[in-house]
DNA sequence: CTTTTGACCTGACAGC
DNA sequence: TGCTGTCAGGTCAAAA
């Protein structure tokens, strides 16, 4: 579910109900995560103080002092804080208590998710090591992505999608952002002109800040840090729009597959 | 190196 | 009311 506006919603609305807070204990209740929770997760993380909520990427650091929790919603997770949580429902997997009552509980039905530890972050982590830069960084331009793409022939869709061009983007994103910038998907890679890549910058960015604006998306279950919805679905120029009108031309919005996921374009916006 | 495919897991929905 | 098949926001690992 969530790409990078869902996962910055989530840290911007936990952050400050956790940071200064202590952790005073944890609840795991189901370890089979993509990865297990690590055993020893209780016992690392009690008594410790929350520094900060950095996001990098689709995954949420809470920081320890040199060590960090590592989080990641996968396609299915939540982060809510609460002040007096309601009884646990199925797929409540953690709970984490702090020094003035918050908890902040993670849901996740389809476990794709993970929440591991980070020694040191400043040692870095084989999840975070490889990398591409954030698509606000000012690394991620015309240039670089010219310079990434050249040795690319599959679609410019699954270059965008993949973490060690540029982190963050998904499926939706993805979608929303080639529409802004009138390439159709399936272009490959290294036949998008530099002009072209310049306007795919732009519009990554523009969808991303858009998304942020309304919350995210909400499709099927993803709620912010306080149970509220997001409403940037409502936004959507091509995402799950087949067959739909093109909100520019009034053509039909077409889907095809790439990389065993939807794709969605309008041929006339997107022309090849 | 790039690219493709399968895998992980649950729930919702369409069609029979 | 079942049952089966398909699809869903992610991304890793293996194989080509």
């Amino acid at each position: 579910m969530p790409e990078l506006p869902e996962v910055e919603i989530t840290r911007r609305g936990i952050a400050p109900h956790v940071i200064g807070r202590r952790v005073e204990r944890i609840d795991v209740y189901d370890r089979r995560l993509r990865w297990p929770v690590p055993a020893d997760l209780e016992t690392r993380l009690r008594g410790l103080t929350i520094d900060r909520v950095d996001r990098r990427s689709k995954y949420l650091l809470f920081h320890v002092g040199e060590a960090a929790l590592l989080v990641h919603l996968g396609m299915t997770g939540t982060l809510r804080t609460w002040h007096d949580p309601p009884p646990r429902k199925p797929h409540d997997h953690v709970d984490i208590t702090f020094d003035d009552g918050t908890v902040l509980r993670y849901r996740d039905p389809r476990r794709f998710g993970a929440m591991l530890w980070v020694a040191s972050t400043a040692d870095g982590h084989p999840l975070l090591d490889a990398l591409g830069p954030e698509p606000f960084d000012a690394a991620f331009d015309a240039d670089y992505l010219w310079r990434v793409t050249r040795r690319r022939h599959a679609a410019i869709k699954l270059a965008l999608m993949d973490n060690r061009v540029v982190t963050g983007v998904g499926n939706i994103y993805a979608n929303e952002a080639l529409f802004r910038a009138g390439i159709r998907p399936s272009t490959p890679a290294n036949r998008v002109s530099k002009a072209r890549l310049a306007r795919l910058v732009v519009a990554v960015r523009a969808v991303l800040e858009a998304a942020i604006a309304k919350g995210g998306s909400t499709l099927r279950d993803f709620v912010g840090s306080d149970g509220a919805a997001g409403y940037f679905q409502l936004e959507y120029f091509v995402y799950a729009r087949a067959g739909a009108a093109c909100r520019v031309c009034k053509r039909p919005i077409r889907q095809s597959r790439l990389g065993q996921r939807s794709s969605f374009y309008c041929a006339h916006c997107q022309p090849r």
